[in-house]
DNA sequence: CTATTTGCAAACCCTTTGCAAAAAT
DNA sequence: ATTTTTGCAAAGGGTTTGCAAATAG
């Protein structure tokens, strides 16, 4: 199963609950907590909200997931399987992914090189105010 | 007077407060929520934690200031006078600013052009885990 | 068998809110 | 004079925690 070898390449026991989130976050809705919580229940109706904390948090801790932070919204979380950037619509708060390039492969090296750093990841939020969602 | 001048320009009145907020953030330290409550009470002792909170919320709607999220610690801002870009370290949390270059801004335009759109701010942040501030 | 994880409910803490007084323009 | 802002304290709401039972490896 893909999912839970994921896991256990970070060396997290895959539990369904565990499995369950990391589904829901590969989806590319970007969901908030509780839609992620709410989406799991629909099929397992038993798991709780703090598992779904817990698990959303050892996700991010691990680098899998990351927090898309949209001011005045709720955080909002995505599974990085390929890095890839976020156009987010601060209007309406749809969140819509783009592959990384060639160009910002290349500005990382050199921002690397430049500042004498490892970088674990560059996050780029390119933030629009309209969009095919809104109105 | 310089803030003022700023704070008129997007149509906020210029109290003492709000220009003690603006002031702080300005000073390239990246506080948070409290420290930039903290700090101002040191000079200005009445100041409320509420009124820090409702400024700064005002500032950000109007984009002079960002949020800077760094995951599993507190929400930072920074006021944003030139666009520029972030190192965060994700240990620490000490966060570096680093000016936008050529590359940054054809990229972005680049982007603009690719999916017709018009990009408010393009916010990169580069994740390290590991900085002259840390241990 | 051992370590981790789950689920529940309570605790926690950060953030917002309502309102009267004060201040800005 | 009008509108906005402040400060206080209370309310609100999202997030975390402790612990016993259940589960993964």
């Amino acid at each position: 199963m893909k999912y839970i070898e994921v896991l256990k390449k970070v060396g997290l026991k895959a539990t369904p609950q565990r499995v369950a989130v990391l589904k829901e976050l590969s989806k590319k809705t970007h969901p908030t907590m509780d839609e992620i919580y709410e989406n799991i229940k629909k099929e397992n109706p038993s798991i709780s909200l703090a598992t779904v904390y817990k698990n959303v948090n050892i996700l991010r801790d691990t680098g899998l997931v990351i927090e898309i932070n949209i001011p005045s919204k709720k955080m909002r979380y995505d599974y990085l399987a390929t890095p890839h950037i976020h156009i987010i619509c601060t209007n309406c708060g749809h969140v819509e992914d783009l592959d990384y390039d060639e160009h910002l492969f290349d500005y990382q090296t050199q921002l690397e090189k430049d500042k004498n750093i490892v970088i674990d990841r560059l996050d780029v939020v390119a933030s629009i105010n309209s969009c095919i969602n809104c109105k």
